[in-house]
DNA sequence: ATTTATAATTATTGATGCAAAAAATTCCTT
DNA sequence: AAGGAATTTTTTGCATCAATAATTATAAAT
């Protein structure tokens, strides 16, 4: 992500980042009990660190505390899937209509410049999907920074975390990367007109395309 | 709140509880610095459960931890404010399209009669202000249960607690109690047609007289 | 007199230990 | 042999203790 942080974290942070990392590649399972001991012991830590750490993950969604029973690895159903990315759709379009309302000249151009290097990862002679993918991780993140709304960029962090809980969990399915750039293109055109109710409506359907997609 | 709960809470979240509401009544003041060690001798506990307490609070977004210097009181600025408020706006409009949709009729029957409990306690003859907050605090809750996402109803709920953190934070003023009234009105003949975006329409405009009436 | 450095005090952070509660296993009774 | 009760084991939850980092105050030097 960022370069070296000058502020060091404390440690409970630094464990929850290391047990986000092993819930997201499903080391720990969905669903199963998180035997403190164990970890504590194989961190080398105190059980103290890492139970703060799972307060941390469980008000992010992560986990789920069950009184004297410990902290379970949260699952997700269908459900809660369909939930969070409704969520997700409904906050990140009002970003967009926010940004297409807010944005500085300057700042539209960097997102115009983003979406050009979307369109040179996605020539259909020699797409690079990996760089497609980075990229349009890249705007959408940059779009909520403009939206500026710290409140909201928390939200959408924690929702997109629970979204990884799942194994299917990319907003964005290769075989769909030629769409995905359409409603980029359109979102684009709508976004240089500064018209916000459409930036809105396009990123919304580039959601609701997405959550089709991945069925 | 509740009556006695059948499941005991852990000692950490009886503390979170106890410091919400001394924050809320700003006995804790915004950007003070929270003494562990006097908090913890004045509720009898050690500092261990309390740091947790302290943790869950700050995920919600009502304490801020800085790293060696412990945690301070939230300071919300009129910008935060007014990007909480944008959210909760968003969020309660989108459940109300959804309700729109999805509500059984029995449901709609619900909201329809406290929606007249709402007109009673409005009576300009004999205006039970009171009641009239109360009642429409459980319209909400009622809308927002029957839209039926738990992962909205949380950022909802940590959204409210923000909002408390400011002094003028009713999202009701008691001089708006006719109009908040017409726009319930509305918004109800929007929901017994079913029309979704209408309810959403309405609800939005709901929020946003109420902000215009906070400045 | 002002600034810098060092020391001391204060507060946070992490570790260890203990008690209570829940789960599991074993033993006894029917 | 099966079911229930009691005991044992496991694990959470809370408290106390130790160490690290930061801030403040004091003293010395320029």
């Amino acid at each position: 992500m960022s370069a070296l942080s000058l502020a060091p974290r404390a440690l409970y942070e630094e464990v929850a980042e290391l047990l986000r990392q092993r819930i997201f590649t499903r080391e720990l399972e969905p669903g199963s009990w998180i035997d403190e001991l164990k970890i504590a012991e194989a961190y080398g830590i105190s059980r103290t660190p890492l139970r703060e750490a799972l307060k941390v993950l469980a008000a992010e969604g992560l986990v789920t505390m069950k009184v004297r029973r410990g902290a379970y690895v949260t699952e997700v159903s269908e459900r809660d899937l369909s939930d969070v990315y409704h969520l997700l759709s409904l906050l990140e379009s009002d970003a967009a209509g926010v940004v297409a309302q807010t944005a500085t000249a300057s700042q539209v151009r960097e997102l115009q410049t983003l979406h050009q290097e979307l369109e040179l990862a996605a020539k259909p002679e020699k797409p690079d999907t990996e760089r497609f993918f980075e990229i349009n991780e890249r705007f959408h993140m940059r779009l909520l920074e403009i939206a500026n709304n710290r409140w909201r960029d928390q939200m959408v962090a924690d929702l997109r975390k629970v979204m990884k809980l799942n194994r299917h969990n990319s907003l964005l399915k290769s075989g769909r990367i030629q769409e995905s750039l359409d409603e980029h293109r359109a979102f684009m055109v709508a976004l240089t007109a500064r018209d916000s109710a459409l930036c809105q409506q396009r990123m919304q359907e580039h959601f609701t395309n997405g959550l089709q997609a991945a069925n």
